[in-house]
DNA sequence: TTGTAAGCGTTATCAC
DNA sequence: GTGATAACGCTTACAA
């Protein structure tokens, strides 16, 4: 089924047929088109973008590099990616690294051999080296963090932690753990400085014990918080998401510990889950799904040829129910957790 | 850059360099081979596939329809797909239909312009219309329940939610609510029909004041519940996922009524967040990613004309804390919820 | 307003 | 073992 077989049975050129049905906006009589469009229609013709990218140097299609889509904060920016290139009439090419430099090095090629309109990085996963094999092929424009220098989307981390945590120290906690994403995250690591930075400048000196590194998951957050009490004894505690503050919850509940009561636990992300936990998380809400939206449209301004201009989002602490003052002298805590 | 101009720095014609490059088994001298690989370096050469898959008339690019990526169930599948088709050199490309009849066809006429090697459609939301249009253009498969008849992998929700009830059965519950999906959502009415068997089964007449149809979220969950409570007393409720269920404890403590001693509850697929949950929700696992995996190995199988059995994959029944048997006479709960 | 023909970058076929 | 050449299915000068 080709365009010269459509172009038979409407009685036309080939040139004819493809004027109709690529939108292009070169005249074409009132009928001819109609008939052409009735012959299309007739033998169920899909042009094929194959050829037709292969002429014009142009796919419709970009892709999407991404540590793991099964983690609900880039399934939410993949979210408003996509749906910002399908209205721009692309597809996405979603690709999963694992954080895994070969990996993704294959994927790049991949996606260059696949010749993608644009790359969008998202994981802070994409390296210098990266952005060499890619070097004006394509454009690449990042969401979140990122090493390499390439237009972005992102919230400020640091500042979005700093407010978490200044949060709990207007509340009067003062000994404030920290259950810290994976060290290789940039995002993590963004968030870690900005929880130190509101200890210092409230003139708390962090204890090196507070932090706890570990995964940003729902279990990792369980660890980090029973390796955490098990340390020393603290009134509060900042997670890097929310997954892992639930996980926290549950470990603090094991150990009969009452949250806001003993403990104070704030998240990030404000994914739906934290809503109705129990108790309801005092989370940092980030935009996931309008951070895709965003980059998508800095890719597309980049493509275009536009000035793209980074952007960082706002990020907004939401207090719910997981944070309240610390008990007067708080020796149970100590006791307990000790 | 083009296979010419490797050609030419290597001394070879293209013949030679696409023999070398394309993993032909065409024998080419081991020195040639040498230089060829040498040029194609040096020139960061990536061969065009737009070209290649116009020739060779197939892309190894599948095609993937879900409702929507940010459903971590969804999320899960499609990380299980993903991998498969990576492992298989083939890239994804992902649209989230929203259930949407008319996007989904714009995207399946996207996918087959784009001359995908097959589509894998998930949320049993292609309708006979839409395979008709596909019709043996391209192989597709399908995970999860199915109006249309194409091979599938799945598993079997009547049965998983008939277990899942029968517990509660069994630990001496009568009055078992049932909060549900969408209607439009093939599993979520098979998850209805298994509960509704399984009571009749233990000879208990169902109410139909029971049965709250809602959204497959947390926030879903969480109204649903409140519904139920206004409508009448349970000891006990069946979440059709472990988001509702999620947002169902949080309705119930908002009421005072505790899990597990006033009314018990069971939830759907085992995310992550259900293990970690207070009480850990007693769910039905059902093997997300695995789906995933075999449906594209399903899709494989169909592409190389091997014979294609559908899958039904097992379920199992976690019991966690979520559940318990009613209290002596719970009257409690009648007042509370009344 | 329509048609003809060249060519996008590969690979398969055939010759050498 | 290697090279010339003809497609693959479309778009776009250019000609009519």
């Amino acid at each position: 089924m080709t365009i010269r077989e459509v172009a038979r049975l409407a009685g036309v050129s080939p040139a004819t047929v493809s004027r109709v049905l690529s939108g292009s906006n070169h005249p074409v009589r009132e009928d001819t088109r109609r008939r052409v469009l009735e012959a299309a229609q007739r033998l169920a013709y899909y042009p094929n973008r194959l050829a037709r990218s292969l002429l014009r140097r142009e796919t419709a299609v970009v892709g999407l590099l991404v540590p793991d889509v099964s983690n609900p904060y880039y399934a939410a920016v993949l979210r408003g990616i996509e749906d910002v290139a399908h209205q721009h009439g692309l597809a996405v090419i979603l690709c999963n690294t694992d954080r895994d430099p070969a990996k993704q090095r294959q994927y790049l090629r991949t996606l260059l051999e696949h010749r993608v309109d644009g790359v969008v990085a998202a994981g802070g996963t994409l390296t210098v080296e990266d952005l060499r094999m890619v070097d004006g092929r394509v454009p690449v424009v990042a969401v979140g963090r990122h090493p390499a220098r390439v237009p972005s989307v992102r919230v400020d981390n640091v500042e979005a932690a700093r407010q978490a945590c200044r949060h709990l120290l207007e509340l009067g906690h003062v000994r404030v753990g920290c259950l810290a994403g994976p060290a290789s995250s940039l995002t993590a690591r963004d968030r870690v400085r900005g929880y130190l930075a509101a200890l210092r400048e409230a003139g708390v000196q962090p204890d090196e014990r507070w932090l706890v590194w570990s995964e940003f998951t729902a279990e990792g957050g369980y660890r980090a918080a029973r390796e955490l009490l098990e340390r020393c004894p603290v009134s509060a505690v900042v997670a890097s998401n929310d997954q892992m503050a639930l996980g926290a919850l549950r470990a603090l509940w094991e150990e009969g510990l009452q949250v806001p009561e003993d403990v104070s636990v704030v998240g990030f992300d404000d994914t739906p889950a934290a809503a109705v936990s129990v108790p309801a998380l005092t989370t940092v809400a980030v935009p996931t799904y309008e951070m895709g939206r965003r980059t998508l449209e800095l890719l597309l301004a980049v493509r275009a040829g536009r000035r793209a201009a980074n952007v960082v989002l706002p990020t907004e602490l939401r207090v719910r129910e997981s944070t309240a003052p610390p008990r007067k002298g708080h020796a149970a805590v100590a006791d307990r957790a000790g």
